[in-house]
DNA sequence: ATAACAGTTGAGCAATCGTTCAACTGTTAT
DNA sequence: ATAACAGTTGAACGATTGCTCAACTGTTAT
């Protein structure tokens, strides 16, 4: 009797290929991670600030209108997209002006748009 | 006194910026399409299944035992894949084969990658 | 026929998530 | 000093999410 209540029976066929396919897949941390940016990209309010913020810089007042929501809501959001180095903050008297961290996110989401459009 | 209770007060200085960045921003649906993505994206389970499948079809057995987890779950997450047209299914016998439906995913894959170990 | 196994499915539960609300800080203008 | 505004923050909420469990279908072997 194993303690493997639900998973699969025994050694079957396909043994040779679990251990391979172990073996090449990328680290439990970096798919952790990945899954992590992948989260943050995740919500539409959020894509929607990335994306406004692709073509320039602006303060949280202007992201509101473009994406009519409140300030907090959005500050929440850059909170989030800060804290995973996604956009970088400048301030400027009373304003504070968000803008892209790195071209890094524009390309992923360039692939996205492809994939999304293309089907 | 306006409708917009939270939102930013009148017009000042960026009002050109707003509506620029608005014309140039991909639609609303676009922008629905991509967050959907990532959200599927999003969640190490998936992530883990996706990463497993880029190297060889597997029955949902293979990937339970690869991950560590029962089949139920497993089963679960690849419905949200096949839902999202990303895996795609092929029976044969008592098993179900499963693999990527197309090698975009892949490509968005090697750019996540890239963004996490760079940083 | 019947047992064994691969896989699916729906209900239920705990955990997480996004927004709202209200209270707050800090800067600018009067 | 004080009012006005930009922005942040934490608690509270409703909604969504991922897994478990148990029951189920379908295929293969005895």
């Amino acid at each position: 009797m194993t303690d493997e209540v639900e998973l699969c029976e025994k050694e079957h066929v396909h043994d040779g290929i679990i251990e391979d396919v172990k073996k090449l897949m990328p680290s439990e941390e970096i798919i952790y991670d990945i899954a992590e940016l992948f989260k943050v990209f995740g919500d539409s309010t959020r894509t929607k600030i990335l994306t406004a913020l692709f073509e320039s810089e602006m303060c949280v007042c202007d992201i509101g209108r473009i994406l009519g929501m409140t300030k907090s809501a959005i500050s929440h959001q850059l909170r989030i997209l800060r804290q995973s180095k996604l956009v970088k903050a400048r301030k400027s008297g009373k304003e504070v002006f968000y803008s892209l961290s790195d071209d890094h996110v524009k390309t992923i989401f360039k692939m996205a748009i492809d994939h999304v459009t293309e089907c």
